[in-house]
DNA sequence: CGCTTTTGACCAGCGC
DNA sequence: GCGCTGGTCAAAAGCG
């Protein structure tokens, strides 16, 4: 049961890339990583979920050690509900709300005695609520009133009370904890809206401009034969006449799904049947790697026989990756997930090992990373990724896979490798790449590798972006340009959005309300400043070096203790 | 005992 | 076809 509880892998994937507002409901899974800490959006789920615990939630909550039933919430709620100051029931009213409870403890000091008094409360209509509603504790709240009927002194009287205004307070303060969680998680769906709406944009932009380049291509090829149809089911991915389009890397080639045709469906739909598909398989294979877990994990690429088609067309396809060159003693940079190396090999031409890692933080996660020093400069840290989690993020790990992420979005959505392997970039995404007011120093795209890779330079200075070190035959990718610009807030602003969300209630621990308000100011960073790299920079910087902050708990960049000193190896 | 790391072997793609 | 290279597998060892 351990890993791979299903839920957590749509929600997974969706939160990191396409941020689909079902997200909002997916913390379960995470539960299970971050287990301890809980929130306030765990328990509404708990109601819903059958697996989910009630207790961590309840005992957590910092109401007294009274009582934590929920039953009394819902009482609660039906009573005063709708106007909580208003509520402000009649003394008596309260008082007996309030003593059923507190006759709960009493009777247990008491040993209970009277039954009486149980049918007198049923009388009434606002009182017969309280009693049925807490019909588990019928025989508790008949001896509270009896016990109070029994013991009129004063002092009772008042400590009642109190411990009604206590209580009281405690409900009210639930209550409005739950009407910020509600207002929080209406913000996150109108973010993930909007964002939809601006990729929708996205991707409709695109659309066209394939159409475009679909309808040059085939009047030079095909000027004979003229077969409108046939590229154009090809845009949501797969070659076109040696033309890789955007569409297939959008999921850094998780979307294989949305290879087969499926020309009816929309933009929207498109994004998230990949999502769906491979979730729900999830969730089919689940079963079956439960009881043999290495292959499930380590046979990600070809696990599913369905996949056969999808996969050899992905073979072909290259895949996208976001290489990150920073310096660091560290053995490798922390970025707040959970790696397993599995291997390690000489690379041609660098001295230094290259080790492969695998993110553990989901059974089928896919993602991998690659981490080498660089050969020339070994206090520089090359870690290289490829492909999109499929679980929920912890917040520690979100700034470094959205800004990969995102980076891989930039350089897919706005480069075209095409036939005569160069990258050209999307008009609508990199125009005149010349007269942007900022150099781009510190991203480059490589035309010449195997995979189309942007190299994130964060070596230098973030604030002194301007010396650029080795650009050969690397392609200079101008992120800081108006498009760019728009469209990074919402893919930032809604992994961070999402997420958090998410993980309002997961980790409420010190270090991970300052991760996340450090988060937020990079990503106000990101959507402030013009340069995209540098702010970048600014926000993996914080996760690279002595920091580790997240080092504490598990989550925290797992990073093996020495094993990757690169000194031996094959 | 379970998880991670190590490491030699294996496989696939690519160039010659 | 062969060798090189990158990437992955999986048994064994290590570790907490």
């Amino acid at each position: 049961m351990a890993k791979g509880s299903g839920l957590s892998i749509d929600t997974d994937r969706i939160g990191c890339f396409l941020h689909h507002p079902t997200v909002i409901n997916s913390f379960p899974d995470d539960h299970h990583h971050h287990h301890h800490h809980n929130n306030n959006s765990n328990r509404r789920l708990n109601h819903h979920h059958p697996k989910l615990k009630l207790e961590p939630m309840e005992t957590t909550q910092q109401v007294p050690n009274t009582i934590q039933f929920p039953v009394n919430l819902n009482c609660t709620s039906h009573d005063g509900d709708e106007d909580d100051e208003g509520v402000d029931p009649p003394p008596s009213c309260d008082k007996r709300r309030v003593i059923g409870e507190m006759d709960f403890f009493a009777d247990r000091k008491q040993g209970g005695r009277n039954e009486t008094a149980a049918a007198d409360a049923g009388g009434s209509d606002k009182k017969g609520l309280d009693v049925n509603v807490n019909t588990g504790l019928r025989l508790l709240t008949a001896n509270t009133s009896t016990c109070q009927s029994t013991a009129e002194d004063g002092k009772s009287h008042n400590s009642d009370d109190k411990r009604a205004k206590a209580e009281r307070a405690v409900l009210q303060a639930e209550l409005e904890r739950m009407n910020v969680e509600n207002q929080r998680l209406r913000d996150a769906l109108n973010q993930v809206t909007s964002n939809y709406n601006t990729l929708q944009m996205h991707l409709i932009t695109l659309t066209q401009h394939q159409n475009h380049r679909n309808r040059d291509h085939k009047t030079e090829n095909n000027s004979a034969n003229g077969n409108p149809e046939v590229n154009n089911n090809r845009l949501h991915g797969g070659f076109s006449g040696g033309q890789v389009v955007p569409r297939q890397f959008m999921d850094l080639g998780l979307a294989s799904a949305a290879d087969t045709d499926e020309p009816a469906l929309s933009p929207s739909e498109e994004e998230r049947l990949p999502v769906n598909n491979a979730a729900a398989k999830e969730l089919c294979d689940d079963h079956a790697r439960e009881d043999s877990p290495e292959d499930g994990s380590n046979k990600v690429a070809r696990l599913n026989p369905a996949k056969n088609v999808d996969q050899a067309t992905e073979a072909t396809m290259r895949k996208a990756r976001v290489s990150v060159r920073a310096r660091s003693e560290a053995p490798m940079i922390s970025d707040g997930c959970q790696w397993r190396k599995y291997g390690q090999k000489m690379a041609k031409g660098n001295p230094c090992p290259r080790a492969y890692y695998r993110c553990t933080m989901a059974a089928a996660c896919p993602v991998r990373k690659q981490v080498q020093r660089c050969a020339e400069d070994r206090s520089i840290l090359t870690t290289t990724y490829e492909g999109n989690h499929n679980h929920p993020l912890p917040p520690a790990a979100m700034a470094m896979a959205s800004t990969t992420s995102s980076a891989a979005r930039m350089l897919l959505s706005g480069s075209m490798p095409s036939s005569d392997g160069h990258i050209h970039h999307h008009p609508n995404f990199f125009p005149r790449p010349s007269l942007l007011p900022c150099p781009s120093t510190m991203a480059t795209i490589s035309a010449s590798a195997p995979f189309p890779t942007v190299t994130l330079d964060l070596t230098q200075n973030p604030n002194n972006p301007l010396q650029f070190q080795r650009p050969p035959a690397q392609f200079q990718l101008p992120f800081p340009n108006p498009n760019a610009a728009a469209i990074l807030p919402q893919l930032f602003g809604q992994a961070i959005h999402s997420n958090q969300s998410k993980f309002s209630g997961l980790h409420m621990s010190h270090d991970a309300v300052q991760q996340q308000n450090s988060l937020a100011e990079t990503v106000n960073a990101l959507t402030a400043d013009p340069n995209f790299t540098a702010a970048l920079a600014a926000a993996i910087g914080s996760l690279i070096g002595g920091g580790q902050p997240n080092n504490n708990g598990n989550n925290g960049g797992s990073i093996s203790s020495g094993n990757n000193n690169s000194s031996d190896s094959k």
